[in-house]
DNA sequence: TGTACATCAGTGAACGCGCGTTCACTGATGTAC
DNA sequence: TGTACATCAGTGAACGCGCGTTCACTGATGTAC
């Protein structure tokens, strides 16, 4: 419970951002049930009241929260892509792309529980067809390392459309699970185990075009035989 | 608005069963977030404190409601298993039975959103070594169907070690992303569409096995040549 | 068969909480002249 | 350069809401004798 701050001038400069920035920080620790125009208000050491000179109401602050929200998922997945080195060979390349923005979204679900389920919290949603264009997007990002998939002959063109759907239904469904459902009990190495089988798994379902060879591409994923696990 | 219930006699005589049942109304309508000790005595027609005579609080009566919310599920999983005609073919018949498991899961989250959140809403988790054994439980149902897929060796038997999760996250991913999230706004159409090709993606992720034949097992399940779609 | 009494299953009022939002207001700022 | 005044950005109090939960209570039931 952060204490109330006190302001040194009447008026406070930068309201706006510093109610955002608090929005942010409450949606971090209790997800989107947590931003509440008081709470924000209060952390900043301001009135309720005045939240209204910059926001609307509500559901423009939450909405505000949850862009950022997304924001930062892009960003986790951006620098996954980031951190991967250069392959020669165009096909392993383009398969390390799409598992590293998996990874990232991973990732960043269960490092920022808060803001992954505020990212899709209810609310006007994005336009698919529009962010599916916006490289700096988490679904725009997947768009373009299937394209690069279809490039390199992994994936069939035939069955491209819709391939994000798919692909993006697995990485969210399994975060999902673990932060919110009930997968939440794995350990730290089922999960990574559960990650990586995952990765495998999503490649072979994409895996259609002339170039792709699972023993070849997906098999760096997975490090090492797995014992067998157990879920207790 | 329900408006409140008028009783007959001043004992109620099954006020434990009446609250349960108000208590699903509630989640079925609004999710887990509107299921409430008050709302549900208000339905009964009842004082608020009557409730605690049956409940230890609001986190019982929501828990309940969750158990009930799970075996819906698990019950609409079975009717689509039950109405799958038999296929002499065995690999066949394993491969539409865990397609049928799928199709219920997703017709189920489509039709009863409030009770599929409310069957994944947060409280204490099931055991998932425990839910694997019970085949009247979503998740053993499926260990079931994956069983089946290795023993009619669709399935490599390396690759069954937590094939339910992949599984699982996939359409559980899908469901979410299209009952809460973005893709909330696919038409009907499109939703048929993603269904059938995240399907045949799961079945190519999974089929590992001497006896995968993609274009024979999953084709049946796309039903013809899919006009290219859009997401607008 | 009748009655005293324990027990059960409700009532009604109240507590304190946090929320979104609105009202009339005042302190601070900056601009026109 | 100085000042009147409009405008901006806050305050403080209050509204009504629904919630979980607890208290002392009372009406109804059923059982022992």
């Amino acid at each position: 419970m952060a204490l109330p701050v006190t302001r040194r001038s009447y008026h406070h400069g930068d309201l706006r951002n510093a109610l955002t920035r608090a929005a942010v920080g409450l949606a971090e620790k209790g997800g989107p049930e947590a931003v509440s125009i008081r709470a924000a208000a209060r952390a900043v050491g301001v009135t309720p009241t005045a939240a209204y000179r910059h926001f609307s109401g509500h559901d423009e602050l939450l909405s505000t929260a949850k862009d950022l929200a997304i924001a930062s998922l892009a960003e986790a997945m951006r620098k996954c892509l980031a951190a991967l080195p250069a392959d020669a060979d165009p096909v392993r390349n383009a398969v390390h792309r799409l598992a590293a923005l998996g990874q990232g979204y991973l990732q960043f679900a269960l490092a920022e529980p808060g803001l992954f389920s505020t990212a899709f919290c209810l609310g006007e949603p994005m336009s698919l067809v529009e962010a599916a264009t916006q490289d700096h997007h988490p679904f725009g990002m997947l768009a373009a390392a299937l394209d690069e998939l279809v490039a390199v002959g992994y994936l069939d063109p035939a069955h491209r459309p819709l391939a994000e759907i798919s692909t993006w239904s697995t990485t969210h469904g399994l975060a999902n699970l673990i932060v919110e459902g009930p997968l939440g009990e794995l350990s730290g190495q089922q999960r990574d185990m559960t990650a990586h089988l995952t990765s495998a798994f999503v490649l072979r379902g994409l895996g259609t075009g002339p170039n792709a060879e699972p023993t070849r591409s997906t098999d760096s994923l997975c490090t090492g035989a797995a014992p067998v696990p157990s879920y207790g």
